[in-house]
DNA sequence: CGCCTCTTGTTATACTATAACATCCGCGCT
DNA sequence: AGCGCGGATGTTATAGTATAACAAGAGGCG
């Protein structure tokens, strides 16, 4: 199970997200640039998912630029490269859990404090799929709900 | 299986809804006033998911108001009342193929021609939510890829 | 040096959605 | 008939999300 709802080490998630994704670019040539991981530890903070101009306004209160593009492709390049995962139900971004192995994530996403837990599924539209012919390329999988602290709040 | 990719006989799909949304709002207490039929109808005229605007314009087209709260309150009526449903992964609208019958719908989305097939699936995040303490209001499944025709034309 | 690619930055605009308020219509009641 | 009420439709205005197009700097490499 993942750990976002529950009392965790939280510092580890922050170093294994941030040396998985070093690892990463290195062996992709890819540049995890002062933006790019500035932008992902913003997201690594928490497992809260922020809106694109929530992580504009930090990005901006550091010395980084202003404007919406900004944030939008620092957000695009760690969704690319799997880092973090955009949550659409909320048209939100959230770090990844699991970094390093690729994955069809799913997330169960607390509709009071946003806060968002990545699970492992399996591809649960696939027979469907191949019964009518149709290739498959992502999969969207997200309930929402109330995580165990805000159904205890209520 | 659903026939959005197939060929069929899409008449009987227009009947059922509407006579499914009639039924099911006299039994409730509710009204399908011409604005929120005629939105129906226009989503039924495909299986094609489409855009809040996009009706709207038809809407208007049509001598309804021409301001968006028109769209997304017809909208939001159909949805609410599961004549209809929203694909998140579009932000779009698309009629229920199973009308009649509450359920948690699941989709297969063409990213190219964005036609929509709703699937029947078990809740896939049910063990995960249980095991968490997770309450769960609503479910998102939607695969986007790419329908047997749009494969063809590639 | 000159060229190329990638990244960051900008301006401007497009797309999606809702809050707040005005009007109208049908209905039940006196 | 006249009144009050709820619900549907319409408006204006604004909020929230996202991208296209162009400018400028940094670093690699011929």
């Amino acid at each position: 199970m993942s750990h976002a709802f529950d009392r965790h080490d939280h510092g580890t998630c922050i170093a294994s997200a941030l040396s998985a994704a070093e690892a990463a670019c290195a062996g992709r040539g890819m540049q995890l640039t002062p933006l790019r991981r500035r932008t992902l530890e913003i997201l690594l903070e928490s497992h809260v998912a922020l809106g694109a101009y929530d992580v504009l306004a930090r990005l901006e209160a550091e010395g980084f630029g202003s404007k919406p593009p900004v944030a939008y492709r620092a957000l695009g390049f760690l969704v690319e490269n799997g880092f973090a995962h955009r949550i659409e139900g909320l048209s939100a971004y959230v770090a990844c859990a699991r970094p390093g192995s690729p994955h069809d994530p799913s997330f169960l996403v607390c509709r009071s404090c946003r806060r968002v837990a990545e699970e492992e599924i399996q591809a649960p539209l696939a027979p469907e799929a191949e019964a009518e012919g149709f290739a498959i390329e992502r999969t969207v999988v997200e309930a929402q709900g109330l995580c165990p602290a805000c159904r205890g709040r209520a």
